[in-house]
DNA sequence: ATGAAAGCGCTAACAA
DNA sequence: TTGTTAGCGCTTTCAT
């Protein structure tokens, strides 16, 4: 079995409470003894048991974060985000996807697998707000991306209509005017207002410039391949946009992939822009414009949200924090220089 | 304070070790009290406190893992499927990067953060042998990837040496002589061989064809901008392959984007192959040929290794266990078709 | 500055 | 079938 505090303690002729105050770094130990016990604690090999600590103390020092999958390179590269936000405050972090599936949305919310933690981040795709009206979990939760909820949960995100029309704006600069937005989601009847295909609209209105619907493709995903479908689908229809605002990176290649398939080219044919900036974006044929949100910065947010209602052990607010975004320009609008 | 088991129990009017039967789901309890400590638990709100549990049980039902950054896709992939293979077997994933820094991957061979932990799956870059010799730590450790060590622990790979030359078998089928590998290592003077290097160097020879230096690019990592960087450099020293073996996906799409604004035509003028299977490989102007190693047997073999030290106690073996690849043919081999 | 002892919430051996 | 009780290993008053 593993060596315990008592037994370091019987080791070096102590008591517990002393070896305790060595392991961990209490101040009015005197040197003779600190020397003492931790001469036993070498010789034996002690480590403490962490899951003994965080029964006593009632915190285990774990945060979980729940993304769709990781397979999207945003989520992989936001995981790797906050995992270094919470070590920075000596939290470590279990991870677990949801398909995007609101199943296990709800299940991940309601604290299903990860019950070991102190608090959450959950970045929903199909949660509506009555999955979260009766949670009973107690464990702090805090809300990522586009999707806006009404309810006592912190939620993160940018601004994202203000973000959208800024990528938009720049299409427009570029000279373009039949701008399509791809990644609109109409399966679901009553799914809360897009907030990226209004910033489109906005943007397009403002400007004086026709948002008509055949310039909205919908699509079944957020994937590449889900980008790929709904920019065909466009094409196939007869209708020839100059430019694409789509979703995300992830859907802007899927679309850049179709449209090289059909001998359009990027962006003298047809101007790109993604959201995400997601690292792949920066390679490929033709690298892609996009929206970069702060990734580290929402890592950040959602972290130091999850350690206030820890801490304060106040009442969640469901404050809107907002994490800056700025549009990096690439050859997908500029071309090659 | 959160209701505990004896909450329940008073409320009920039981005993504890009824309530705890209940929630165990154990069978000899009537139906009548099972009922009734329902009744108390619902009315109460009770959650079983895991912490506990597991401080009893003496297992937390968590493993972690840790690759050296999220931001590969492939590592990305890879995370997603340990995650659903632990899922199966009802114990979650806390994950930890290492950035591929050989303290890092120390400290969490050692358990330097992760102490809460099951089993421990490590994915070393830069780790030696030595490192793990003198390994304090008594959670189950399995070791994954490229790099081989001589240690009695678990090591889950594929074949890379035949996987490299099925690769470069395939670059020679298609009538390619002067084959280069991209992503040597050579930076660290006693790096054990790089078996994917071993590979294409052996296929080569068998084929009888020249395997130069000077086809051998030596990259600082093994991400986009290294592959860029190699095959630039290559190329500015007047070396002209006709086709690239790149140590993975990444390098291979950063080489590929080096030939593109060098106006050299993939497959046509150089053909690449790489390794991984990443999804980004699907897309692109030029979909990606590529090693696809099985990142879902990868995860079961790594899980059940965990699993099978947890339950037997036994002592680790160091067994080697292997997992299938395939070679899968796009683009940047065969051409648009 | 150090020790004694209670107890975090749970499981499991033993009793009834 | 259900109850009693002894810890799992640690932190933390309260004494000394």
């Amino acid at each position: 079995m593993r060596v315990s505090l008592k037994d370091v303690a019987e080791r070096a002729g102590v008591s517990i409470k002393t070896v305790s105050n060595v392991v961990n770094k209490y101040q009015h130990v005197t040197p003779a003894m600190r020397a003492r016990v931790q001469e036993a604690i070498d010789e034996l090999g002690y480590r403490p048991n962490l899951t003994a600590r965080h029964l006593r103390k009632g915190r285990t020092g774990i945060i979980a974060l729940a993304v769709p999958e990781l397979g999207n390179p945003y989520f992989a590269e936001l995981a790797g985000a906050v995992i270094d936000a919470a070590a920075e405050h000596d939290f470590t972090v279990l991870l677990d996807h949801t398909r995007g599936e609101r199943e296990q949305e709800v299940l991940v919310s309601q604290g299903f697998r990860a019950r070991v933690i102190d608090g959450l981040i959950l970045s929903p795709l199909e949660l509506e707000s009555d999955d979260l009206l009766g949670r009973e979990d107690d464990v702090p939760l805090v809300l990522l991306g586009e999707r806006q909820y009404n309810l006592p949960y912190d939620h993160i995100a940018i601004d994202n209509v203000a973000a959208a029309r800024t990528a938009v704006r720049h299409l427009i600069g570029r000279g373009r005017s039949r701008i399509a937005y791809l990644g609109a989601r109409t399966d679901s009847a009553n799914r809360p207002a897009n907030l990226r295909l209004q910033g489109w609209r906005e943007e397009l209105t403002q400007a004086g410039i026709a948002a008509p619907d055949n310039l909205v493709g919908p699509v079944g995903g957020w994937n590449r391949w889900d980008g790929a479908k709904a920019m065909a689908r466009m094409l196939d229809a007869g209708v020839r946009p100059d430019a694409v605002f789509a979703y995300n990176d992830l859907v802007a290649i899927g679309a850049m992939r179709v449209l090289h398939e059909r001998g359009l080219r990027v962006p003298w044919d047809v101007a790109v822009v993604g959201f995400d900036d997601i690292a792949e974006g920066q390679f490929g044929a033709v690298t892609l414009t996009t929206v970069s949100p702060d990734k580290q910065a929402i890592a950040r947010l959602a972290v130091a949200s999850l350690l206030r209602s820890l801490e304060g052990e106040a009442e969640p607010e469901g404050r809107e924090l907002t994490a800056e975004f700025r549009l990096v320009e690439r050859e997908s609008t500029l071309g090659r220089r």
